[in-house]
DNA sequence: TCCATGACCGACT
DNA sequence: AAGTCGGCCATGG
């Protein structure tokens, strides 16, 4: 397997509980740049580590829709319980639950 | 090899 | 605010 993809992994197993990160974030982590790459490899994930894929959403603080229905549902119930709270029921709130690497959450601006 | 699709993103309409 | 379009790259037929 590419060494990109188990790099892509490294950062993702890297996010913290409770919080999220988007794929473009995780793309500019990684130093890739195409956030289509870490869909990607997340598809290929299949089953293969722990990885925490579920902490992985899109720009727009939502969950991607799949292949299979429900699997959304089961993605927003992992992240519910790690204390991420959904609006709208479907929408995360990047400003306060996105993962910050370099930079503490309180932003006491 | 060429073409179409995808767990995306950003800009534009 | 929601829908459309182009970009960029890997994978599969």
């Amino acid at each position: 397997m590419d060494p990109i993809y188990k790099h892509i992994y490294t950062i993702i197993e890297q996010i913290p509980k409770g919080r999220v990160a988007t794929y473009g974030q995780i793309a500019r982590l990684a130093g890739i740049g195409q956030p289509r790459r870490i869909g990607y490899a997340l598809r290929i994930l299949h089953e293969e580590n722990s990885t925490p894929w579920h902490r992985v959403i899109n720009a727009k603080g939502e969950i991607s829709k799949r292949w299979e229905m429900g699997c959304e549902d089961h993605q927003k119930s992992l992240l519910e319980e790690e204390g991420v709270i959904f609006e709208s029921n479907i929408r995360i709130s990047l400003a306060q639950f996105q993962w910050q690497p370099r930079t503490p959450i309180n932003s006491t601006k």
